[in-house]
DNA sequence: CATAGTCTGTACGGTAGCACACACAAATTG
DNA sequence: CAATTTGTGTGTGCTACCGTACAGACTATG
């Protein structure tokens, strides 16, 4: 593992005991994702976990009308798929990696077995598939009744969080899709952002300009999910 | 425990392993539930732990704004709070009585050290805890694309389960507030089933007249939850 | 450098659910 | 049995987002 690269970087792992953090570092290995990479497809069950470091995953559930929604997107303070803390291994949504960047791979089998001797491990998982399940819950309520121009601004914030940049890789399309809505309605808010000096993009490239005013947009979803997985993982680095 | 009410009739408990599930018996109590009461607001810990028999209770999620959308009912397939199992204790949104009727009651104490020691009971409940998230993961999607047809049709199928009736009480308010939209249109499209034939009602009473047409208008998350809790905890009784 | 593919901009009628307002009837309470 | 509360019915204009259609601009590829 390359030593630029700690595991502290992600929350759940930085969560641990610092014995069994050390006991799961030899079997940790930091890999890439590139943005569009598929990680899994609903029902499939997965070798690997992923703990990602600076790159965001994004879970998105696709109706047979084809109509998506995104369920959450995970990031440093999180982990893909919770499900395999739970014991039910595949989930019913598709997973892709919404901007690229590295995470800590490690298989399956390996965490599986580790969770089941180290308490502390076990324990974490376990909060943060709690936090999980606020964070889809908030989704529900905030996609039912918050203006379309607050959820953007909340998926901004998101991104720019996981993505550890202000400047990233992400096109109105890919964000649509996330949102439940057209591509020519994100646009449309995207636009009256520009105007007003928050952003700038271009082709599939979006840079955070004003954040402060992004989260004055932003509705309080943003800080309740956030507030959970402080009450419940600690604060962030 | 009465006689006439066995653990069987709730599924999470039908699922444990004979021998944990008589060391369980003696710590079980049955109690009623009024429809209206309210089980737990956010942020609240828990004395209590209820796998429901023949009633129905939901989780509300208020926004500042007090718009509210449902998170999830919980009938016999489950368990509340499943915050309980995942050790984080409190959760962020209110739990009324849907629908009256009994539960299995067991202090959370009880729970959380029988869950220690007992595989089982931990398995199942982490399996129901994934299940839930599918549920709520579902209610995005469907919040967010599928009609107010469909989903008031769901929602009835929904308390028709976990009533095991066909005739309960609920109001066109307490509907609205679950699916997050005004009492008025609510009962508008309750008229609309009421002229097809498919349902009666007056004053806080309904009544399911013709299931399998509610089926067909109902959309296919439904069917969709109904199988994960399937795939995930087995088949219902 | 030409061509095809990707990403964004704009426009227009359509509609589901909203906010607000009010009428009425059944049930509960004093 | 009068008075209040609770639950349902109905109407009117409004708005956010939809479906569809198409145009322009940048970029990757052969």
């Amino acid at each position: 593992m390359p030593h630029h690269h700690n595991p502290n970087q992600n929350r759940l792992l930085a969560a641990l005991p610092p014995q069994e953090l050390e006991s799961l570092l030899s079997h940790l290995q930091v890999i890439h994702l590139k943005a569009g990479e598929q990680l899994a497809e609903p029902g499939e069950c997965l070798g690997h976990v992923y703990f990602p470091i600076d790159s965001a995953i994004s879970l998105l559930y696709r109706l047979e009308s084809g109509e998506t929604a995104g369920v959450a997107v995970i990031g440093n303070e999180g982990m893909f798929s919770v499900a395999q803390a739970l014991g039910g291994a595949a989930m019913p949504y598709w997973a892709t990696v919404e901007t690229s960047g590295h995470v800590f791979q490690v298989a399956a089998d390996t965490l599986d077995e580790m969770s089941k001797c180290m308490s502390g491990l076990q324990h974490t998982l376990l909060l943060y598939a709690q936090a999980s399940l606020t964070q889809v819950a908030q989704a529900v309520v905030c996609g039912k009744h918050h203006s379309l121009l607050n959820q953007f601004c909340q998926h901004l914030l998101l991104i720019n969080d996981k993505s550890l940049s202000n400047d990233f890789r992400l096109t109105h399309e890919a964000i649509a899709n996330m949102l439940g809505v057209r591509r020519e309605t994100i646009t449309e808010v995207a636009g009256e952002l520009r105007d007003q000096g928050l952003i700038e993009y271009s082709r599939g490239h979006i840079k955070v300009l004003d954040r402060p005013q992004l989260e004055k947009l932003c509705c309080e979803c943003y800080g309740v999910v956030r507030e959970e997985f402080t009450r419940l993982l600690g604060v962030a680095q």
